[in-house]
DNA sequence: ACATTGACCGGTT
DNA sequence: AAACCGGCCAATG
């Protein structure tokens, strides 16, 4: 994978995630596939994680396929309550959504 | 070059 | 539901 095309990956991103109707969410899976790079979910992560504020992009409605949260961002589950997306905590204290109930639904 | 590290994924216990 | 496992691949030291 070449630096142009992680570039090129990252734009992608940008626009599938703004499209992120209110009170739905995506996985990281899913976003790759949609770029058309569906085995670079751990990089779609990273990218993300590096997205400045100041795109006001709608982050917090990524996930990933278990509906957890994403580690060191707390304010996610606030934001994503504030649309309607219901959080639970699991057993351990992890919070959760129900993909079933919440995944922007695709054709795949 | 080599090893380790992730905002990960899917299938199998 | 959760733990475990093998695969994945750019970035980083």
């Amino acid at each position: 994978m070449a630096k142009t095309d992680m570039q090129q990956l990252r734009s992608d991103i940008y626009d599938i995630v703004e499209q992120i109707p209110r009170g739905r969410v995506l996985t990281y899976g899913d976003i790759a596939r949609l770029a058309g790079y569906p085995r670079l979910s751990r990089q779609v992560g990273h990218l993300l994680s590096t997205v400045s504020p100041s795109l006001h992009l709608p982050c917090h409605r990524v996930v990933n396929a278990a509906g957890r949260l994403a580690p060191h961002w707390p304010e996610q589950q606030r934001l994503l309550e504030a649309e309607g997306v219901k959080v639970e905590p699991g057993k351990d204290g992890t919070a959760r959504v129900r993909l079933k109930a919440y995944r922007w639904a695709l054709s795949l």
